[in-house]
DNA sequence: CCTCATATGTGAAACGTTTAACAATATAAA
DNA sequence: TTTATATTGTTAAACGTTTCACATATGAGG
């Protein structure tokens, strides 16, 4: 007697007097006679049995396993997305694996190579390096990135997002603006706020200044730039908005430091919409990402995938939300 | 001619002239001739193959991969948890599939059961009812949390955690102190601190109170308590530790909302160390959990799975960290 | 040149499923 | 009844590996 084995679907097959068929066909809720269902599934139950995905994955080329990108866990707005991922994934009967790159572009590479080795039914991915040379011959969805003309792609209403962040300030009574960015080397989606923010900016003839820093590079720059036009109690702007929460936080700090009240004398739109969940509140104002909306999206996308699927580009709406860095 | 389809092994063997066992063996290290190696390896180059992992862990009954069960990546202290779990993993040549319970019974009960069904190779567990009756058919290491006699656990050093609080507030001159506490149903691991700290106190003759409030509940009584023990500029405790870096972030706001000074009048410590992405400090002074330790520890446990482990026990050294929230 | 040991390679079964092709049985029509 | 037709169930091959038991080649010692 076989001791302490994992009971196999020939098993059940012999427990319920059935073949190996049949049984299968049950758990895979093909059409069986009403009898012999129940005389399988008590067997199952007996047993205890479950099927071996390996063995299912293998005969089927099916693996229900998606992969997912992340640059890291660390910064909040990942960890917040990822974490409604897998939320839409186990809700779809998907299991998730998680993989981290932090950005780094070989890493990128190593990650996608892995991908295709372990034959997940699919990919999401947030990466940093959009030339990744990337064959799909898996289903793949992007958020934020466009990796290719064929690889739909998932975010939010990145130049809706600018133009809010430019309508709010300015109805809030800032007349001299700043827009602040950090983004990566290659352009992309999110680079598009700042395309939001001055196309508002111009209609409504308010002037505006806007920094750029390379993703690489260091915030010096941006934190040199701010030293020069805000000297003690003076400033050269009234409203600053900025490429993301992290960096309007840090924006508020600095000015802080140099005794510029925030909001009173200057305020800050931030991007992304981070919830902190030591205070309850968001951590500044900000344009907030509907990241559950978007994850329900990148998910729906990647279920009812169609090959050579031509650049589908989902928007999905932001909005404006307070954090005490705006004056309302 | 076949078009598009994935090289098996067997390609490779027609490819070199060798053959199926002799391709396995290069594949996985085992001793080979010289020439048929080169000749296996160019073919392996030629076709571009990779093994598929769900042959290979059909046959050999190993997976490569490891569950991890979350209760969320909401939590900063979990997201960074995770984050440093994963790149252990990686690094040791697994994949990760990560689960995210919610925290809730159920799910983490359907967790257990899906990792059996879905057979990973082994299983990291931070869950929150310790009372889950769980076979371990599977490795399973489990954070902070005691599953039972069998399965060892990895924690911070709890009670020297809460002994190092204590004797860091008496050192910064408090002399009344107050430990708060938001603790799980079931009595565990993080229940040390308590003891840690009120041992120090003990010792030192320093008189404290400590409020303990149940998990489900609200945090209300905790402030109800407040409330009544500080007045307006009044206050009768000078030192509090509390259970976590979150509780200590409300309480501080709440005394400040208050009109007491933090940490002029009131000094706070928390426990987790947990950083702020934002600021680039700790959010609070606290006592820092060595979350990368623990990771590589738990990590290093699972790979040197010994079946009947009896109850190992992994303690790692915490330490101080100062966030503003004390006077140092 | 033969024997024996060693090093190297091979054949084939097995892992636990799915599924196409087929067989058997039950049902309905004639 | 007999035949045609659904209905239900079965057999066996296949998925891509690993590995045990065996075969062959190589080379050293006598």
């Amino acid at each position: 007697m076989k001791s302490h084995t994992v009971p196999t679907i020939k098993d059940v097959a012999k427990e319920s007097g059935l073949s190996l068929a049949t049984v299968s066909k049950v758990i895979n809720g093909l059409p069986v006679g009403k009898n012999s269902r129940r005389k399988v599934k008590e067997a199952i139950e007996k047993l205890g049995y479950r099927v071996n995905p390996y063995a299912r994955a293998l005969k089927s080329n099916k693996t229900n396993t998606i992969a997912i990108l992340m640059p890291s866990l660390k910064h909040p707005f990942f960890a917040n997305l990822t974490d409604e991922l897998i939320e839409c994934l186990t809700r779809e009967g998907y299991r998730s694996i998680l993989m981290i790159t932090n950005s780094d572009r070989e890493t990128e590479k190593e990650c996608f190579s892995m991908v295709k080795n372990n034959k997940a039914d699919g990919v999401i991915a947030l990466t940093y390096h959009p030339d990744l040379e990337v064959d799909s011959s898996i289903p793949i969805v992007t958020i934020d990135r466009h990796l290719g003309d064929m690889i739909p792609c998932v975010s939010s209403d990145n130049f809706h997002g600018g133009e809010l962040a430019a309508e709010k300030l300015i109805e809030l009574g800032c007349r001299k603006l700043l827009f602040l960015r950090i983004s990566a080397e290659i352009p992309g989606e999110p680079d598009k706020r700042c395309a939001g923010f001055e196309s508002v900016c111009g209609k409504k003839g308010i002037p505006y200044q806007s920094v750029l820093v390379k993703d690489k590079d260091t915030e010096e720059p941006i934190f040199r730039f701010l030293e020069e036009h805000f000297g003690d109690g003076n400033y050269d702007f009234d409203g600053i908005f900025c490429n993301s929460d992290i960096l309007a936080v840090r924006v508020r700090r600095f000015l802080e430091n140099r005794g510029i009240g925030i909001p009173e004398q200057v305020q800050i739109i931030g991007y992304d919409g981070i919830f902190n969940p030591f205070t309850g509140g968001f951590v500044c104002s900000s344009i907030e990402q509907p990241l559950a909306q978007m994850s329900q999206a990148v998910v729906t996308l990647l279920m009812n995938y169609v090959e050579m699927t031509e650049g589908i580009n989902v928007l999905l709406p932001v909005r404006y939300v307070s954090g005490g860095t705006t004056r309302d």
